[in-house]
Order: structure tokens, then C-alpha cells, then sequence
RNA sequence: GCGCCCGUAGCUCAAUUGGAUAGAGUGUCUGGCUACGGACCAGAAGGUUAGGGGUUCAAAUCCUCUCGGGCGCGCCA
């Protein structure tokens, strides 16, 4: 849709309304907006806005009477383009287009192709997506993989919106798991080498680490059996690089790349931390108690203070987390997104305190919480648990249902509902993914095109002369073009509700009416005719826009659009 | 006990943030290419939106209570 028309027609909706009841004694309210849907119903017209029924009261009259007075005095006005504005049902106010506007649509997306949807709401803002953020404790799991495949969505949606954006792992590589697992590799490793070392009571089980134990035994053979503190550093060492070595391969077949992986070690030995505390201890919100330290959080809402720096002298897990903010905010960003599983839900409110605290809006932290993907094997949910060694790894189900199905089916749904991910289904039935759905859509208007060349021996140009695309008369076309002209705000919308699956959503209405025109009576409604006609260039035009608008959508998901399947 | 999320067709999920007749997929049933890709399409059946009350022109959506499910509530990470 033309965005100047539909400014135009809201302009004149507020005039008029403006003029209607500025000669009585009413208040006009002091914000208001002409919203435009776009009805489900196409007798409702091409853009609808509730506008009267929400500022009848204001203006003192029903809103049916204020729908067809406004109504009446926006058709006087005479704007080009628009062919009737009428009031209906309880005060609706509907507007029908012109064709030409329609059709100018599809000029602007074989211009603009796959920048059709960019936009610069966001323009000039920073924005920094923490995602991910495994501890390098194990191989990454499924639920890892949805916040790689939300993290990386919402990251090229809002880049799509204009922000410049920066993808971050945050790296929890010191502390107390590190140690766990650094102790398990190590008693591991010391049984390879005949001897003992006890192994932790909550040690990682997986199979993983015996087979690091083995790379390390092979590697070194029996050079670290001497029982050491600097022993047992290293062993942290090398089983977090190794893992980490993991975790970023299978990010990248993943196609999830990171501008930069965060190191918490690195950071908590730069002083930031210490920093950080000395901020909160000048503006007095920590205070002693019990020999350790306290950040008064609930001064912004938190319902209980937290303990930063322990009795003996650590500090808690979440000191070096609120410093890392404060650095994110002190990096120059105006938004901190931050992706965390459901089990850290609890914690939104101490860190939210925490960025007010140290003088930021709490409006610069968004949390998305990224419920979890259960896994089923058939009926049986699998437990899931690093440590346990129980779990399946994303790895595994990557090379199972591919990457495109696995990031698409993460992406699907709501990123607050809980993902049933049956992994004898998806693997069974991998063809039937939706994915392939949109997928088709692609590769068949490619094949399309190919035809195309067969038939008439040259390549179709996209160049549309004027006045050809008036052959697409059918109300299948106008449709599937008013589906193409809501895709910009499609995206724009599942960016600024950093909502990824109102993609997939859109791609399948899109899909679907292509579909069904590719199958209407062949006579009638066949894309490329026997000659090269101003019908058959008006369609292949059409079918040219849809595909764009599909490989856009899917590369808004990080989804690759083939030619051929 | 307190807090957050969820409850929509047999199943998995949508619903343009309060809009007009609640929609897709899957499963069941019935049809459709000698033509541009049948990984598709057309049609049927399937609903008291967990339940009660409230707010208004209008509620799946907002408020409230009840029931049911998930997750949190540490000087763990």
C-alpha cells in the first residue's frame, strides 16, 4: 500500500473530524490517530479504521452519525486514488482504492526487491542482542537452538527496521560450573592414566567428557596425572575451549553468527565489576548486612534486596551480570534486548533495578523470555539435563531435519508458548514441515521462469511498461497484491514486538493465496499464455513480486529460499 | 503461600494488540493435472476461546475470582 495515500486519507479523517466538532463546545482528545486495518473481508473495503467508534463520545455524537460525517466530507475532497470512503456497521469507516494504486505496488517491489520491506523507524539506534550465552559446559541443546534461531530473527528484523545492530554471546567462563566441569575432566583423564582423582559429586556425566579425557590422554598421554591446583586450571581451560570450539561450529552450521563472544573472565579482571558496586555504594543503594554486601533493589521494584558481594569475599552470579550491563550501556547502546530461558524469569526485576540504578531508563532493557522446546520421543518427554548428560544435542537435530526446517520450526510459534518439538515427527515427517510450504512457493515460481525462457527464448526482464499491469483485473490478483503490499508492515510489526513467528504467519497466507490463483481455471488464470502478451508479462510481474516478497520473508529468518527441491 | 507465563477444533498452533462471520496445518471424509512443479489445490466435518462475574457500541484479547498446567521465589549458577 502506498504509505503517502494512506497518510493522505488520514490527514483529510482528521480534518474533517477537527472541523465537524470544532465549532461546538467539545473536547477534542489530545492524542489522536486514524489507525488503518487491513479487513479480512473484502467487502469491508481496502483499509478500514475504527476511528469513529473510538471518538464518537468526544464528539458528543453515535458513532455511526460521526462515521458518515466524516465519511461525506473526505469523498468531497476528492483524493486521487481513492474510490470510496463509506461508513458501515456499527461506525466503521471503509475505504476502497483504485486499481492503479494496486498495481503500483508491484512496480515497487520489482524496484526495490528485497529491500521492498526495509525501513528507518529505528534509524540511528544501537541495539545489542545478548542470545544464546550457554555456559561452554556442554555441547548445546535444542532449547539453545531456539534462542539461537529467535536471537538471530529478531537481530535481522531489527536490522530490517534500521537499527544497527550487534549480536553478542555472553561467556560464563569462570566460576563455580567451570570448576565442576574442569574436576570432571580431570578425574576422567586421571583414570586413562591409572590413577585417581575424585570425581565431583555434581560432575558433568555426558559421554562428551570422557571424550575429551581421551583427545587430552592422546594428546598428552600422561603429562598432567600430578595432582595440582594450576593442574585442575588447566583442565578448565581445556575443556571450556573445547567446548566453546563446539558451540561456535555448530552456531555457524547453524548459520548464527556472533559479533563478538563476551568473556566474563576476561571482564571480571578488568575492575569493571569492582567498579560497578563502588557506582551503586556512592549513590547509597548497598548497604552490609551479615558480613556480606547488599544492593538495595527494591527501591525499583524488585520485591527483595539481593546479596552482590557474598560473606566470603565472592562476588554472587549476578554482580558481574550487572556490571556487563552497565559496560553494554556505557558501549553506547540505547536498547539492551536480552534472550533468557524461562528459569530466569525471576530475575527481570533485580536487573531492571539494577540498569535504574546505575542512572539508565528501565525502558533500555527488554527481556524476551524463550520458553522451552520440549522434546518427545513419540510419547515420551525426554528429561533434559547437561549434567546428567541427558539431552539432545542441537547438533543432532540439525543433521536430522536440516537447518531450515529446525530454524523454521523454532520460529513458528510464539516465543512464549511451549515448543512440543517430537523428534520422531520432525525427522519422519521432515518433508511435511511447513517450511516447505513457503519453500515451494519459491522454487515453483522459479521453475515458472525457466518456462518462461523455454517458451519464448530470452529471460524475463522485470521492466514493466505502463498500463500492462491494468490486465490484472481478477480479484485473486488484487488480493495476493494487497497481501504483498502488508509485508513491510508485517515486518515491521514482528520487529517492534520482537515477535519473529508473525513472519511465518504472513508467509503462509502468502503462500497460500499463490497457491490457490497457480490452481484457479487453468484458462482463465494462467501465468505464462501462448504468446508473449501484455496478460502473460502483466502475471509473470506478479509471480516476480510474490517471489521476492518470499525469499525477503525467509531471509528475515535466516531461511534460505531455493530455486529447486 | 507469593510472582511470572500458558489454557482456542481430536492434536500442534494463529488471530493485524479491543473490531465486523475466531482461522491455518495435521488427522478423518470426498474430489482435482494429456497444461506453469501433485512437497500443490477445491470441498466437508470439527468451537459455550478452561469456567463464573465485570468493563463498552464491540472481549479469545482488558479487570476480577475459580480450576488446570509450566517455571521461578538461595550469601546456587
Amino acid at each position: 500500500m502506498k504509505i503517502e495515500l494512506k497518510e493522505i486519507i488520514a490527514g483529510a479523517i482528521l480534518s474533517c473530524y477537527r472541523n465537524l466538532i470544532g465549532n461546538e463546545e467539545c473536547r477534542i482528545p489530545e492524542h489522536i490517530s486514524v489507525d488503518f486495518d487491513v479487513p479480512k473481508n473484502r467487502d469491508h473495503g481496502d483499509l478500514t479504521t475504527n476511528f469513529a467508534m473510538k471518538y464518537a463520545s468526544s464528539a458528543k455524537k453515535s458513532p455511526i452519525e460521526l462515521s458518515r460525517m466524516i465519511c461525506d466530507c473526505v469523498a468531497s475532497s476528492g483524493i486521487e486514488g481513492l474510490k470510496k470512503i463509506e461508513p458501515a456497521g456499527p461506525g466503521f469507516i471503509n475505504v476502497f482504492l483504485e486499481h492503479e494504486v494496486f498495481y503500483n505496488v508491484v512496480l515497487e517491489v520489482l524496484d526495490k526487491r528485497e529491500k521492498y520491506a526495509v525501513s528507518d523507524t529505528c534509524r540511528g539506534k544501537k541495539v545489542i542482542i545478548e542470545f544464546v550465552s550457554a555456559n561452554p559446559t556442554g555441547p548445546l541443546t535444542v532449547a539453545h537452538g531456539r534462542q539461537a534461531a529467535v536471537g538471530d530473527a529478531l537481530a535481522r528484523l531489527l536490522a530490517n527496521s534500521g537499527c544497527e545492530v550487534f549480536r553478542e554471546y555472553y561467556l560464563n567462563d569462570r566460576g563455580r560450573q567451570i570448576d565442576i566441569l574442569g574436576k570432571s575432566l580431570y578425574s576422567k583423564y586421571m583414570k586413562l592414566c591409572g590413577r585417581e582423582y575424585p570425581f565431583p559429586d555434581d560432575g558433568y556425566k555426558g559421554s562428551y567428557i570422557d571424550d575429551l579425557a581421551k583427545k587430552l590422554y592422546s594428546e598428552k598421554g600422561a603429562e598432567f596425572s600430578g595432582i595440582s591446583e594450576k593442574t585442575v586450571e588447566f583442565m578448565c581451560d581445556y575443556a571450556k575451549n573445547n567446548i566453546l570450539e563446539w558451540i561456535k561450529k555448530d552456531l555457524a552450521d547453524f548459520s548464527v553468527e556472533f559479533n563478538s563472544y563476551f568473556s566474563e573472565k576476561k571482564f571480571s579482571e578488568t575492575g569493571k565489576v569492582e567498579e560497578a558496586i563502588k557506582l551503586l555504594e556512592k549513590k547509597g543503594l548497598v548497604y552490609e548486612k551479615d558480613g556480606a554486601i547488599w544492593f538495595n533493589s527494591r527501591k525499583y521494584g524488585d520485591d527483595k534486596d539481593r546479596v552482590m558481594v557474598k560473606s566470603s569475599g565472592e562476588w554472587t552470579y549476578i554482580t558481574p551480570d550487572i556490571a556487563y550491563h552497565k559496560d553494554k550501556l556505557d558501549r553506547g547502546f540505547d536498547l539492551l534486548i536480552d534472550l533468557w530461558g524461562p528459569d530466569h524469569h525471576g530475575y527481570i526485576p533485580r536487573m531492571k533495578a539494577a540498569v535504574q540504578a546505575m542512572g539508565f531508563n528501565a525502558g533500555c532493557l527488554k527481556v524476551v523470555i524463550i520458553q522451552l522446546a520440549t522434546l518427545y520421543q513419540g510419547k515420551n518427554k525426554l528429561s533434559m539435563s547437561t549434567r546428567q548428560g541427558e539431552f539432545i544435542s542441537l547438533r543432532e537435530v540439525m543433521n536430522e531435519v536440516g537447518v531450515d526446517a529446525a530454524r523454521y520450526f523454532f520460529l513458528m510459534l510464539n516465543t512464549d508458548s511451549h515448543l512440543d518439538f517430537d523428534l520422531e515427527l520432525a525427522k519422519k515427517r521432515s518433508a511435511e514441515n511447513p517450511v516447505y510450504y513457503i519453500q515451494y512457493t519459491h522454487a515453483r515460481i522459479c521453475s515458472m521462469l525457466e518456462k518462461y525462457n523455454e517458451k519464448f527464448g530470452h529471460d524475463y526482464i522485470p521492466v514493466v511498461q505502463p498500463g500492462i499491469l491494468e490486465e490484472l483485473t481478477n480479484r485473486e490478483e488484487k488480493d495476493l497484491i494487497k497481501k504483498i503490499s502488508v509485508f513491510p508492515s508485517a515486518a515491521e510489526l514482528a520487529a517492534s514486538l520482537l515477535e519473529p513467528h508473525r513472519i511465518h504467519v504472513y508467509l503462509t497466507e502468502l503462500a497460500s493465496l499463490f497457491h490457490s490463483y497457480y490452481h484457479k481455471d487453468s484458462k482463465k488464470f494462467r501465468v505464462i499464455g501462448e504468446k508473449e502478451d501484455n496478460i502473460t508479462l502483466a502475471r509473470m510481474a506478479l509471480v516476480s513480486a510474490v517471489k521476492i516478497i518470499i525469499a525477503s520473508g525467509l531471509g528475515l529468518l535466516g531461511i534460505t529460499a531455493p530455486e529447486k527441491m
